[in-house]
DNA sequence: GGTTGTACGTTTTTT
DNA sequence: ACGTACAACC
């Protein structure tokens, strides 16, 4: 994803301008229209720059209407990136691109409009992972199951993993099912999706299983989008899992034009359900098809190509691929040993404030590390020296505690039976509504099958309830509904600082007065602001959703700090590979629980990393380093040894004393470096924490989820038919009363202790 | 209902 | 080592 392109020659006159300035293979690439066509792109060959030529190419030559071609990518950083550039070329004409965007955008833009045919309403809520998990938490509690024992993230992996793999829950096999909780896996699936279903809501994995099963079933609509896509196009077609793989399969069935991007050797997310497989697979599924490979590189030196071509050579199952370059020779790729950690982030931060001095823009230098944890070190010692850093991942704007509850906000009124969102915020900021009228609450949104909103209200009433609470209830949904009038005539920004106003949450921050409630406080301004944008509601949310904003804009220029997975795709003129030592880099864990072909991924990943570099590569591996607490002593990786020798220059000055002198000038960095020093401690291998015994009862038969068809709005009632006047009845809180009046399902009851109440009639059985 | 203590689990991450 | 999440307290 880069602009490097610019080889020599090749510029005519009866070359179009989008064609310009490409090599062989790159516009064989946009003129090889029709037909399959899998583009083997290496690291650094320009593939962007070939795939929106090819996208201007079909435009331009009226091939495709701009609302004729499907182009996927997978983040929305390269959609993103493709709509600018394929603007270049056309201009306007991409504003009428309304099928460019990542594999969820396109699932869920498509299922708003089929949303009936699989029992959703079109504006369906897209809940996160957060929402997710504390649906599966209630229900494995309801189901009367160990929560400890079978926790709910292993329950929404598996069920991520299924819909991954395009697999229902009927199409489940025993051994799958086997996998949670003693066979009850299958079961919990299929109510999770009827729970959703109630919601009107779905997940991630959803947008694409649910369309794939609009296709399966419903031709018409599978041809309809065969006609409409002329041609289909897809980025980083290595990374697809099977659901995606099945859905392009479906779609590209008739016209067989579509032109998958990517390069085996770069699929670093088998782990989420990406499969290598589907591009060493493509020619088979796709007779015919034109494989172009381009492997001329326009961005790194001869050693850094080299090192990284060998290494990954010592991967098998390759379709293989030879880059070279023009540019000239520059250095050899660094390889540095040091004593431990803290010496790492020392060495690394004066070598950039080498760089510095040197000229470089910090913009330029990145250190890529494998895993999170690892950038701490850097951080301590970036803070220490004044350098300035920008950590990459993390924490993110939409997932603060604040942005949450004001968009549950926004959610409940967007869609009144979005439950989740109701009950994060019922009571936030406090209103003196706790467990007990939550308890009371769902009793009743489940007897009724309404949601939870709905219920509170029509329990609002009645006398089931304090008071208090039923005043604070009313009162709560007779501002839903004015919100959601006003919903209708203004736009989502002013919706939201008056929601944040009239709800007492602003106020609820104001009179914390600590810095950090000023700083939530300033965040919901942020979020007020970037609703401006958007004309809808609804259109906020599905952004909001879908478009998780990572990347805001960052001003100055910074180191960037970052894992080798979040760099894919970017380039930068020196780079830093610290932790290259067994365990850390291949990670232990990666090799405890996948073995060999873990092992092919970290290589991969490896070499993702060195082709990140243009000119300067710095490998570093430390002796010691302190993991999870743990002072742990370890061997260079084995990847190091992989290098080719004549590409690399080797800097390890463990035995001999400089680096270690300098380690023990410096120990006022950690008082105890020298115990540690004395007696490293080795720890090595870590079972698989989640392998735990098994043996469970399911005691308590799962609680029916009754299908809630109707829109939140409605509050009908359905009257009980065993309950009639003059009847006498008992009611857990107010004892034996005989029936005076029924109004649906809401009782008048002469209670003989209690006096009259009015009731619902769920709470009362016949006495 | 809010605060303190303890136990656990710690790759990678998008959507 | 450390942060989080839940349980037991006041």
């Amino acid at each position: 994803m880069t602009d490097a392109v610019v080889p020599s020659g090749s510029a005519s006159q009866d070359i179009p301008p989008y064609a310009q300035g490409l090599n062989a293979p790159q516009r064989e690439a946009v003129l090889t229209t029709e037909g399959p066509v899998l583009m083997l792109a290496g690291a650094g060959t320009g593939k962007t720059a070939a795939l929106t030529a090819r996208l201007a190419h079909l435009v331009a030559t009226r091939r495709a209407w701009p609302s004729e071609i499907l182009c996927v990518t997978f983040t929305n950083k390269a959609a993103r990136e493709m709509r600018e550039r394929v603007g270049r070329h056309i201009g306007q004409a991409v504003e009428g691109m309304p099928w460019l965007g990542t594999f969820h955008s396109i699932g869920a833009k498509m299922l708003r409009r089929h949303a009936e045919l699989v029992g959703l309403q079109s504006n369906y809520t897209i809940i996160d992972t957060d929402d997710q998990l504390r649906l599966l938490k209630a229900m494995i509690v309801e189901a009367g199951l160990d929560e400890k024992r079978w926790p709910a993230r292993q329950l929404a992996g598996l069920i991520d993993r299924w819909k991954n793999r395009g697999l229902n829950p009927q199409d489940l096999d025993a051994v799958e099912n086997e996998a949670y909780a003693n066979g009850k896996g299958q079961a919990f699936y299929a109510r999770y999706q009827e729970r959703l279903k109630a919601l009107n809501a779905c997940d991630f994995g959803d947008l694409l299983l649910h369309m794939l099963n609009v296709f399966r079933q419903h031709r018409e609509v599978l041809e309809s989008y065969q006609q409409r896509f002329k041609y289909i196009l897809v980025d980083e077609y290595q990374d697809t899992n099977q659901v995606q793989y099945l859905w392009l399969r479906l779609l590209a069935q008739e016209r067989k034009n579509i032109c998958v991007v990517g390069d085996d050797d770069q699929s670093i997310y088998s782990w989420r359900g990406a499969e290598v497989a589907n591009i060493l697979k493509f020619e088979k599924d796709f007779p015919g098809a034109a494989v172009i490979k381009l492997e001329q590189n326009y961005r790194s030196t001869p050693h850094i190509l080299a090192a990284a071509s060998g290494l990954i050579n010592a991967n098998s199952e390759r379709l293989g691929k030879t880059l070279w370059t023009e540019i000239p020779a520059g250095e050899k790729v660094r390889v540095i040993g040091v004593w431990d950690g803290p010496e790492e982030a020392r060495r690394i931060g004066e070598e950039i404030e080498r760089l510095e001095r040197e000229g470089a823009g910090l913009d330029q230098v990145a250190i890529l590390v494998r895993a999170q944890y690892q950038t701490r070190e850097f951080e301590d010692r970036f803070i220490q020296i004044g350098l300035n850093y920008r950590i990459i991942g993390g924490f993110r704007f939409y997932e603060r505690a604040e942005i949450r509850d004001a968009l549950a906000y926004l959610r409940v009124i967007a869609q009144p039976a979005d439950d989740l969102a109701f009950e994060r915020i019922y009571n936030q900021p406090k209103r003196g509504l706790g467990a007990k009228t939550l308890e009371q609450m769902h009793r009743h949104a489940r007897a009724t099958g309404l949601p939870l909103a709905a219920a509170s209200l029509q329990l609002a009433d009645t006398d089931e309830l304090p008071a208090r609470a039923r005043g604070t209830i009313a009162g709560l949904m007779g501002q839903f509904l004015r919100w959601r009038e006003m919903a209708e005539t203004t736009g989502p920004a002013e919706l939201l600082r008056a929601v944040l106003d009239e709800s007492g949450y602003e106020a609820m921050l104001r009179a914390e007065k600590s810095a950090e409630a000023a700083g939530r406080l300033e965040n919901l301004g942020e979020l007020a602001r970037a609703m401006e944008d958007y004309d809808t509601l609804q259109d906020f949310l599905e952004h909001v959703a879908l478009v998780m904003d990572n990347d805001r804009a960052d001003d100055g220029e910074k180191v960037t700090i970052m894992t080798i997975h979040a760099a894919k795709g970017l380039e930068f003129d020196h780079l830093f590979l610290p932790g290259w030592e067994e365990g850390v880099f291949p990670s232990q864990r990666a090799l405890d629980e996948g073995g060999l072909a873990s092992l092919e991924e970290e290589r991969r990943l490896a070499y993702v990393a060195i082709t990140r570099a243009r000119r300067r590569c710095t490998i570093v591996h430390a002796a010691n380093r302190r993991i999870y607490g743990q002072w742990t002593s370890s061997i260079p990786s084995r990847f190091v040894g992989e290098l080719p020798a004549d590409h690399v220059a080797e800097e390890t000055t463990l035995t001999g004393g400089a680096s270690l002198w300098r380690a023990q000038m410096s120990e006022h960095d950690d008082p105890f470096a020298h115990v540690a020093r004395v007696q490293p401690s080795r720890t090595l291998t870590r079972g698989p924490g989640w392998q735990r015994a098994v043996a469970t009862g399911y005691d308590s038969s799962p609680a029916r989820v009754k299908e809630n068809t109707r829109s939140a709005a409605s509050f009908a009632a359905r009257p009980r038919t065993d309950i009639a006047v003059g009847q006498r009845v008992f009611h857990d809180k107010f004892g034996y009363g005989e029936v005076v009046d029924q109004e649906g399902n809401k009782l008048e009851i002469e209670f003989e202790q209690a006096g009259r109440k009015r009731v619902i009639d769920s709470f009362v059985r016949a006495a």
